[in-house]
DNA sequence: CTGGGTGCAAAGTATTTGCATGAAC
DNA sequence: GTTCATGCAAATACTTTGCACCCAG
């Protein structure tokens, strides 16, 4: 379980119950795109607008409490803010998965001119079901 | 210089103005975003649609010859295809650079039935001009 | 109360599609 | 001559905005 109302609070954002339902949500599935989010809150809330999730995601992301993450091929997803990670993603169907890596040796390759505020690294390729 | 027709012609796509044009914008450039694209073909073709740019590109990166490169903060942008390499990219300007790593040693990390066909690293922060 | 969130409708932006014409091979 | 690219207009998809109403603090 997550204590959603308190994490919202956390990044000062009002406890709504669409808000809560949305970090629910993300909370369960890892990583979603904004569509799949919809078709999941209209159960619980079937009146519920695409606006507000944009508003809402918008919101999250610049309190940095949501990430959002951009990979070809697939719809850009958001994910809970957790430590920088990377990720694994498979360009047949779409899968995510995290993956805690050291970045730090290859940022001494970055001159130093250049202020980094994160690294992240894209795995494309197959997932197992996908490879065979 | 860059030999455009005949790069086409190693990807299986037929040579027009058009599509040389677009080859040689990204060349001088290295990253283009669709409107800057669009704006600097302007010149050469005053009736070129967006169209044909969205057909162009889609049809050069499905045959991998040019590069989808998606980061947060910044529009979609595309490059030619070049050996494997990450990117370094300014959150407040839109710099995009790119980096040559070697990021075998990463690959370790990730699970044998996972099968990488690519490995990007993003490096997201503030250029040398923009972090003064 | 008061500020901010919600949902609706409409506007805005981005991208794709169908089709007639014309260029590439 | 046949195939495929172009450019236009229209359609579709994606995202934001304005506003009246309502809920959280």
């Amino acid at each position: 379980m997550i204590d959603s109302p308190h994490l919202l609070k956390e990044y000062n954002l009002k406890v709504t119950p669409q808000r809560i339902a949305i970090v629910e949500e993300l909370y369960d599935n890892g990583h979603m795109n904004i569509d799949d989010l919809y078709k999941k809150l209209l159960v619980k809330f079937p009146t519920i607008s695409l606006a507000t999730i944009y508003k809402n995601i918008n919101a999250m992301v610049e309190k940095l409490f949501l990430n959002e993450v951009k990979v070809s091929n697939i719809k850009t997803v958001y994910e809970l803010s957790k430590d920088e990670h990377s990720h694994i993603v498979c360009s047949s169907c779409g899968m995510i998965e995290d993956i805690y890596l050291d970045t730090k040796d290859l940022e001494k390759f970055v001159k130093n001119d250049f202020k980094i505020l994160s690294t992240t690294v894209v795995f494309s390729g197959l997932c197992s079901k996908c490879s065979k």
